[in-house]
DNA sequence: ATACTGTTATATATTACATATAACAGTATA
DNA sequence: TATACTGTTATATGTAATATATAACAGTAT
C-alpha cells in the first residue's frame, strides 16, 4: 500500500487517501479480505492525525469499499465490482456535466465534442 | 439581469453570481459596455452583503469579463468570443482526457459514456 | 498482562466563505 | 458646491470544513 499525499493540494487529506485505497481495490493491488494498515500506522508513515485517516476509513466504509472491526482493523470488503463501476460511472457523469455547462455556456455543440471524443479515445490505439 | 442564488447549494454565492453573469454574456443577455447592477444594489436584491458581491465581480475582473471603474459602476468588457471559445475547448478537452483516463480504468466502453452525453445533454431542453 | 487494534471526547488552529459596519474616494449632476 | 450615487478599504465577527493534539476508553490476540 504505497500512498503518496500533498498537504498543498485543494483535494483534503481524507479524501486523497479514499481516492488511492479505491484505486489500489479497483487494479487490484488490494485485494478481498486483506488488512489495511492501522490508522495509527498509516498517520506515522503519512506524518498526519491518525483521525484524517480514520475520517478515510469512515467514509469507505459508509461508501462499502472496506470493513472495520474494533480491536481487529479495518479489511477490503468482498469486492463489488459493480459498485466501483458505478463509482466511476459517476466521476464520468460529472465530467460530462460540466462539460454541458461550458459547452451551452460557450456556444460549442454537442457535435463538436462528439468530434473530440473520437480523436482524444482513438488516440492511443 | 436576473439572478437566482441559493445559499444551500455547495457552489459559494459569489461563484454563483460569477457563472449567472458569465452565462448572461455568452447568452447576450449582457452586451458589450453594458453597465452591471452596483454591488450594493445587487446585494440588496439578493439579500446578500455587497462584499460578497464586489468578489464576484472582482474575479470577474481578473477574468476579463467586466471592468470596473471606482464611481462609476461595472461593465461588461469587450468581448473576445473567439478567444474565449479556444479557452473553453480546452477545458472541454481536458475533462474528456480525464474521462478517457477513467473509462481505460474500468472498462467503460465509448458507447456508455455517449449515451450519458446524450442523457445529460438532453435534461434541460 | 501486554500490545496491538479501533472509538470517543475535548480542545485548538487554519482556511474559505459570508456578514456587518464604518470610513474613505471617485463620478455625475442639480 | 452639496448630494447621491458609484467603488474601495479596514476591522471585526461568525460558521463550517479540514486537520491537529491529547487523553481516555474499548475490543482482540497472544
Amino acid at each position: 500500500m504505497n500512498i503518496i499525499i500533498s498537504n498543498s493540494s485543494s483535494i483534503p487529506i481524507y479524501e486523497q487517501i479514499k481516492i488511492a485505497i479505491k484505486q489500489a481495490i479497483f487494479s487490484n493491488e488490494l485485494k478481498e479480505k486483506e488488512i489495511l494498515p492501522s490508522v495509527r500506522t498509516m498517520a506515522n508513515d503519512l506524518k498526519i492525525s491518525f483521525l484524517t485517516v480514520k475520517k478515510a476509513y469512515d467514509e469507505l466504509e459508509k461508501e462499502g469499499f472496506i470493513k472495520t472491526v474494533q480491536g481487529k482493523g479495518s479489511f477490503i470488503a468482498p469486492k463489488n465490482l459493480e459498485l466501483l463501476r458505478e463509482e466511476k460511472i459517476k466521476e464520468i457523469q460529472k465530467h460530462i456535466e460540466e462539460i454541458n455547462i461550458i459547452a451551452k455556456m460557450s456556444d460549442i455543440t454537442k457535435e463538436e465534442i462528439l468530434e473530440l471524443i473520437n480523436i482524444i479515445f482513438e488516440e492511443e490505439k
